[in-house]
RNA sequence: GGGCAUGUAGCUCAGUUGGAUAGAGCGUCAGAUUCCGGUUCUGAAUGUCGGGGGUUCGAGUCCCUCCAUGCUCGCCA
């Protein structure tokens, strides 16, 4: 209905001109939608605004537009007369006819109305999951990963060509930690493949982190090792080389089980150009060395004591550091001796707010950014348990992707046959498998997308999994018992009827629902809140549970039969597009 | 101490450029079922939108201040 909106709200403001001409450059029509169905599609607030410069009552105001769109057969074409409500809002209330006809031109429409950009021009990089190289992915990459997907599916979707970049941490201190432990405790490690396993590797990592952090002069070796491996030393290399592999095919099991696509190009991908960068920043009088570091001082950025805060980019060892590599990132993403990207999206916890508002600054002042281009760091609370503490296992580790994920798919498992026992349904071991994983790897997502990400967010299989609210098992219901419709006899791919023929109000409420889907993709385009799609789903199961419930579908005259046939055709296919796009995948039956 | 974020019903959370009587789910209570999968639907109760001030015709939303919680503050990422 973006479409629909867009002509109103030129109506509107023609309206206001040719009634108030004398408020002309100040007239804005405030069209959006009905903040509730008894008020119609849409309402305009504009009236309102105009009070005072007109000093005129807004009521008044707000009939005189209304006056306008009267004589306007191109509305009076779209819409009932419209409704002067409370202090002057300008409600609109769209023609049957014209709700039905849109509906019959998305019915088939494989984008569902929903337009895509014009032209595939620069590409948009989406930057997410991001683990670190030698370590398991855990809790902590949950979000990022189901978060960066869904943008990155939403932005495909609409047509832009989309980098989905998995920024991996395969260098850097932690590197110099690692080997100098290894080459200690098992060189075979650092140079035959796969020596020792991951869960292992995973086990001399911690210990190379608590030896860094208490032994200065393990410190001290591992910073020389760091250096090395950035100045291409072969052995140092290849012992990297080896524990990229083994921990990249660990990941890719992951992404594979999630169904997430991503390119990897590493921090190490930047390495050979972090000493340009830091010549590039020296060069353009940025570089302040400061206590033996390179650093560049932030704007607007005050530290303890009222000093500014540096972004330090050089470290007194020679060394590089993130904060260098993402410069370079920045760099290489928007040139065009790169990726040339316009838009370039980061999915990290909140966190790291202050580190990238500091990058996004030096890169603007160094000239880095294009005036077209955007840099947007979308930012995410934490995983708490039930406690409302960081998520952690009984015995207080991390807790690992894998086992979240197992655990999500066993009690999805467990819920499924007790409930087939109740049933007295028999189903195969292969259905059960299927169904259980979809619906357990779908609650993990949903519960994660349906919240809004800025906010730390309570992690619970019981609510997650829940059959009721708005949960993921939830919405798969709804689209299984359109399918329940189609094995009933219903061909749901049938000739459409010469009239769409509608009369109840829940088939009605339905069809605004469905119309809406266009508007909140580009809410989420452009605003990157998954949850806004989430909730739209939910409501539409909703509209469609209530229409189910109350409006018979086979057993209806035509042309009502095939009128409702084809809003649960349309039904499903948008709420199955709209779970594709938040990357899980629907069920016929569970 | 500085910066950033958060604070909305018993619980988990929505609330889109400031707009009509602040919403939903869960839970609670009361109902519905000859019917396409009841994992459903209908209805009820529940609020100092953290406190206080301000701007405005109008504030959960903007500004100031205070309180609480979390994150962060020079060589990890």
């Amino acid at each position: 209905m973006l479409r629909i909106a867009q002509t109103l709200e030129a109506q509107l403001r023609a309206a206001m001109q040719q009634a108030f001409p004398e408020a002309d450059g100040e007239l804005n029509p405030a069209l959006g939608p009905a903040s509730k169905p008894e008020f119609g599609d849409f309402q305009a607030n504009g009236a309102l605004a105009l009070a005072k410069p007109l000093k005129q009552a807004p009521r008044q105001i707000a009939a005189a537009i209304v006056e306008q769109l009267r004589n306007s057969p191109e509305f009076s074409a779209l819409a009932e007369a419209p409704d002067i409500a409370g202090p002057g809002f300008i409600n609109i209330t769209l023609k049957p006819s014209v709700l039905a006809a849109e509906v019959r031109q998305r019915i088939g429409d494989p984008r569902l109305g929903v337009a895509a950009v014009e032209q595939a021009e620069a590409p948009v990089i989406v930057d997410f999951s991001s683990p670190n190289i030698a370590k398991e992915m855990h809790v902590g990459h949950l979000r990022s990963t189901i978060i960066g997907d869904c943008l990155a599916r939403v932005l495909e979707f609409r047509g832009h060509q989309v980098l989905r970049l998995n920024h991996v941490g395969d260098w850097g201190t932690q590197f110099g930690m690692l080997i100098t432990h290894l080459k200690q405790v098992a060189p075979e490690a650092l140079n035959t493949a796969d020596a020792i396993d991951l869960g292992d590797l995973v086990a001399f990592y911690r210990e190379a982190k608590k030896r860094f952090d208490d032994d200065e002069a393990f410190q001290t070796t591992s910073r020389e090792e760091v250096v090395k491996l950035q100045g291409g030393d072969a052995t140092s290399l290849k012992a990297w080389g080896l524990l990229c592999d083994q921990s990249r095919r660990e990941f890719q099991k992951i992404y594979d089980r999630l169904d997430i696509r991503l390119s990897e190009r590493g921090e190490s991908f930047y390495n050979p150009q972090l000493p340009a960068v830091v010549d590039d920043l020296r060069d353009s009088g940025l570089l302040v060395t400061d206590e033996g570091a390179g650093c560049v001082f932030l704007e607007g950025v005050v530290g303890k004591e009222g000093k500014p805060l540096p972004l330090i980019v050089q470290k007194s060892d020679g060394g590089f550091n993130y904060a260098t590599t993402d410069l370079a990132a920045i760099r290489y993403r928007l040139g065009a001796a790169g990726d040339g990207a316009e838009r370039v999206i980061y999915v990290t916890d909140a966190g790291q707010a202050a580190h990238f508002a500091g990058v996004f600054q030096v890169a603007k002042r160094a000239g880095w950014v294009p005036a077209a281009a955007s840099l947007e760091h979308v930012p995410f609370g934490l995983v708490q348990g039930d406690d409302g503490k960081k998520l952690k296992t009984r015995a207080g580790d991390t807790v690992r992707l894998k086992d979240l994920l197992d655990e999500a798919v066993e009690r999805a498992q467990a819920d499924l046959r007790r409930r087939l026992e109740e049933e007295e349904r028999q189903e195969s071991d292969s259905f059960i498998d299927q169904v259980a994983t979809t619906v357990g790897l779908a609650a993990v997502k949903y519960a994660d997308l349906s919240t809004n990400r800025i906010t730390n967010y309570q992690f619970s299989f019981e609510r997650m999994l829940a059959l009721t609210g708005n949960t993921a098992p939830y919405l798969l219901y709804a689209v299984v018992r359109i399918s329940g419709i189609a094995r009933k006899g219903g061909a749901l791919d049938g000739e459409l009827p010469e009239q769409l023929v509608f009369e109840e109000p829940q088939e009605w409420a339905l069809i605004r629902q469905l119309l809406q889907l266009d508007a909140v993709i580009s809410e989420v385009e452009s605003d990157l809140l998954p949850n806004r799609l989430c909730t739209y789903l939910f409501e539409l199961s909703q509209s469609f549970n209530r229409f189910y419930d109350q409006v018979p579908v086979l057993k209806a005259d035509e042309p009502m039969r095939s009128s409702r046939l084809a809003l649960c055709r349309l039904a499903a296919d948008t709420l199955k597009l709209g779970l594709s796009l938040l990357g899980i995948p629907s069920l016929e039956r569970m």
